[in-house]
DNA sequence: AATGAATGAGTCTTCATTCAT
DNA sequence: CATGAATGAAGACTCATTCAT
């Protein structure tokens, strides 16, 4: 009597799923993690109160998922430029400007990751230390893998000065009003150079 | 006579007024914007809340408050710098140095400046802009006075870049554990170094 | 065929719906009438929301159905002691340590009875009544067939009364630690006298 | 600058806390527990639930509070009889007589003690036993005070039988419609006598 | 001016019930 | 007939803000 699980069923109920996290993605970014509502992320994906929390055990869990879902998009990004770029040097700089450029292109997760994901419980704080961990722990391995050209302290604390650097940088960038803003392919390449002198031994 | 008096009572009303202040950094960099409470913030100061009201339109009102007067502080610490030292080099080195030093005594006041303060309504976002770019400033006058020593496409983005690279060492050096902190010193000196190497011409 | 394929599915039906009766009955014996919900019934049962609204109008009317069932177990058990036991003081000691021995061997379905059927909907209430009723009934008819040796003001006090007596007996018993718990047999017995005591003429 | 807290401030407080008080103990005695709902209780005293949550944590508080009320209004009663009768077998019978009229004259309070207040957390259910368990303790100690004229096998279970006894047969004549209703005096008298014909030795 | 009790709009969350597959 | 995803009404609770004393 127990009847198949229907592929259908479960495909509609994942793209109900990607729906929720679409809109959370759209009202965290806009909002914030206090501004944006339960409601306000149900009527966004046309879905409703209860089919939200089919999906997701609570506010915390659904922003949990959209992180988790950014910080991925991140590394795979990140995992791209080191498959591609072999020199150390030019693997750092193209690093920093596919960072920029990618959360330039994609404000509203740029401001999740920055601003949004900062100060909330300590899960959340969780995910958002892996996540800067990642690129950090990408930068400190380039670091670490050509010691005669980069002068380092603590690849930890350089890794992280790249990081901060890059994310204020956009920050500033974003502030501008549009018109107002300098290309974004120069400013990206501008941050990546910033960071790559920082780096280097002179 | 009746002028002391009036003296006397408006003495009183400004010492409420720092006594809450100060409370409500306490509780805002404690538990964040959201996490802090009216009545968590007067029982700190030993007030009430009709007194609190009467100090502040409301809580955002005395947040704001609190960020400005962490502005002024911040503003005050690199302005001594610059008097201080006229290497323009140097100068930029030292007030990365000092401002790394002051937020890693201040983590409270560092916590409501960097994570604290952001996303949340256009007027304090608007002040949290306008401290940074008062640091950005700073930085920008410096590297504008020197165009031969220094590398810059974009005053105001190299000065953001700076900034974000100290707050987010910072971070890094505050989410350790204190028993595996590196000296305070050394990292401020390594932040200042990666700072000034990204700005000099080669 | 047609006929026989029926009778299976009857069946089947029957079975599944006696399925989710049991697990109702241990639901609501661990968790009470509103902490037990229907997705936990469904879980115990193995079966499905859908199945459940197809055999039960709502969560309402399968509780009133594990309360007509109980009362039905009850009923029997007393009908049994009316047949064997025709003295009438002997019936009712025997009845009372009948049903105080049942229902400390179930103590899920006592809850039920006793604590959770109370304070419901009118129409659970009603069946509840109906339960009690049935019992007091029972003592009522013995009573009255033997009028000079029960001393009785009105049957109907009397005979919940001495319900009465032996549920409270029965929860106190049920609230101690096992370890601590007198022999259960020794409890029926004394609870029997207890009413039987109550209802003799002196 | 300390203003003395006015006692008319206090007593506002106290009024407000007592109004809330008797909303709840209606609302609770006609709805239950669960049916009762805050705003209901608010609306009933003409408050707000702003107001609610200042006076108690909780809806369990509230109801743990208007239980605990009660336990001790009954207490009193008790305690009154104790120190009325020292004839042990007319101080039990008397107790029960009080007992029943007392909740035959506040049904709502009877609801609450007896019905509702089953079934719930474990605080609510502890508060639930020290109340019967008072009333047992009365019954028990009576009881072993005089061990020539009562029978007993152990005074704990006699306690809760006589309890029991009492509240079951109070629920039955409230189940009855008014018109019906045997004179509330007249089944007091009876229950007191069946519980103290069940103690005597013959 | 100071106090803190009172307010109620606004959140999150649960769960009985429905219905498309 | 069975399934379980979807629905949304309803409830508990928080907290910024007001205002009578």
């Amino acid at each position: 009597m127990v009847y198949r699980k229907t592929a259908a069923t479960e495909a509609r109920k994942d793209a109900r799923r990607k729906l929720l996290l679409d809109a959370a993605t759209r009202m965290f970014g806009d909002y914030g993690y206090h501004g944006a509502t339960v409601p306000m992320i149900v009527a966004e994906a046309n879905s409703s109160v209860g089919s939200f929390y089919m999906h997701f055990r609570n506010k915390e869990d659904i922003f949990a998922a959209v992180l988790v879902g950014l910080g991925e998009r991140i590394a795979e990004l990140l995992r791209e430029v080191r498959t591609t770029q072999s020199d150390p040097v030019k693997r750092i700089s193209q690093a920093v400007e596919s960072l920029f450029l990618f959360l330039a292109e994609n404000p509203r997760e740029a401001r999740i990751v920055i601003v949004e994901s900062s100060g909330l419980s300590a899960r959340l704080e969780k995910i958002r230390r892996t996540i800067l961990q990642a690129q950090a722990e990408q930068t400190r391995h380039t670091i670490s893998s050509a010691p005669d050209v980069f002068f380092v302290y603590d690849a930890q604390v350089a890794a992280r000065c790249l990081v901060g650097a890059v994310y204020e940088a956009l920050c500033s960038w974003l502030e501008q009003p549009e018109a107002q803003r300098l290309p974004v392919h120069d400013v990206a390449r501008y941050v990546a150079d910033y960071n790559t002198r920082a780096l280097l031994k002179r």
